[in-house]
DNA sequence: TAGTAATAGACCGACCGTCGGTCTATTATC
DNA sequence: GATAATAGACCGACGGTCGGTCTATTACTA
């Protein structure tokens, strides 16, 4: 056996990238340890000895998730020229863009997220995302609550609502999915449209902002998106 | 050996109790097909007559789950003296004071299910009462759009959004009780208030309603609930 | 300073215990 | 006699363990 000794955050790496291939596709609990290690070229005991469990490397996926979440968000806090409705839209707008973009990996994060036996997959990455997300957005809030661009008395939690109400829209954004894979393409965009409006006229209200200052979508978005 | 041959669906009943008595204990994941068997006196024989797998336990038990908590909310719709902030507030006067009279029961069922190694049971129990939940509250809020009494054009997504929220406060809840289970019961009740209000706050204002229309809260409730 | 001994830790894969689920045989019920 | 209900031995797959090997670096010696 030839035995290919690399540095050890290589083979975390590398072992993180297998589990997302492989967790992404089949989901967590479908995906053995073995299925794992025959993807990444190692053996059970090279892996346990970088990883103390299954669910610890489903947590290092995770956690790296978030980190590269936090660093493509974090350059918006520092743009001076942005008050906060600027900066939720911005947000907004990039979350808009990325999706357009990089729809198809997008759609599979999409797929293997809200699946529904990937339930633990999900929980782990929603927690992470969320802790991350939460001090960012919560810093938007009460930037925007001092300079008077948005009326949000507790940012912290204000800010939790607004990701609750994300959430929510992400799990409709899956089912959307769903029907346009099925063939269904220009109802599931109607629906998804919809929903994204209502979801934008959701967020203006909790924040006390007129109607139509926050852009969460634009036309032809969902079938953008959708049919990409 | 004895043989107890009761009609079948006492023995499924008796299955699902004892999966809730040991799902929620426990866990799903932790919770094994012979503990069921075990405390519920059968054979895994017969385990598998009544159910098809141990996943169809589960679903049987949500969706048990889902029927009460519909039951329960039923007679608020058959009620005419009220309007759309009338049944809005009777819900969360319903459920606060559930709360408080069955702290106990309630407490162990937000642990059970928050807890982070339950993920699997929380989604399925989630997705069964959402499903039950949401034509609920749409029905209410298309009343109330249609009285004039509050603001929702699309029913059904702003109910969504507004069970997105409710689904968020839950998960605060569940951070208090075990802030509270701690020992740090006071200052768990002044976070767990502060939140409340705030979720208040939110609903209020994703319906346009005037400040202090919708009664979320009311003053010592989280103490009453935590310490109980 | 070249050569060697010692140590750390990366890595291997056979093996184990547990668990969900199956199968066959037996017993109750109508 | 047919079918529903029950028993429990058994199976295969899976997560995880364990004894041990191999390599690269460090420490020691002459």
């Amino acid at each position: 056996m030839t035995r290919i000794v690399k540095s050890p955050d290589i083979r975390t790496n590398e072992l993180i990238d297998c589990a997302q291939r492989l967790f992404f596709e089949h989901g967590y609990e479908n995906t053995t340890v073995n299925d794992v290690i025959r993807e990444a070229g190692l053996s059970k005991g090279a892996f346990y000895h970088y990883f103390a469990s299954k669910e610890a490397l489903l947590e290092a996926l995770a956690a790296r998730m978030a980190r590269q979440s936090l660093d493509e968000m974090r350059p918006l806090l520092e743009d001076p020229s942005l008050d906060g409705v600027g900066r939720l839209n911005a947000l907004f707008a990039n979350s808009r863009r990325m999706k357009v973009d990089m729809a198809p990996q997008l759609k599979n994060t999409y797929n293997a997220l809200f699946k529904p036996e990937n339930t633990v997959l999900y929980h782990r990455i929603d927690e992470a995302l969320t802790e991350v997300t939460l001090p960012f957005m919560t810093e938007i809030l009460r930037r925007g609550q001092e300079e008077g661009s948005l009326d949000a008395p507790d940012p912290e939690a204000m800010a939790l609502m607004l990701l609750n109400l994300r959430l929510g829209v992400a799990k409709v954004m899956y089912r959307a999915l769903q029907q346009a894979e099925a063939g269904d393409v220009e109802s599931a965009a109607a629906m998804l449209d919809s929903w994204m409006q209502s979801y934008g006229l959701a967020v203006e209200r909790v924040l006390k902002l007129p109607e139509g200052s926050i852009q969460v979508t634009e036309p032809g978005f969902a079938r953008a998106f959708l049919a990409a």
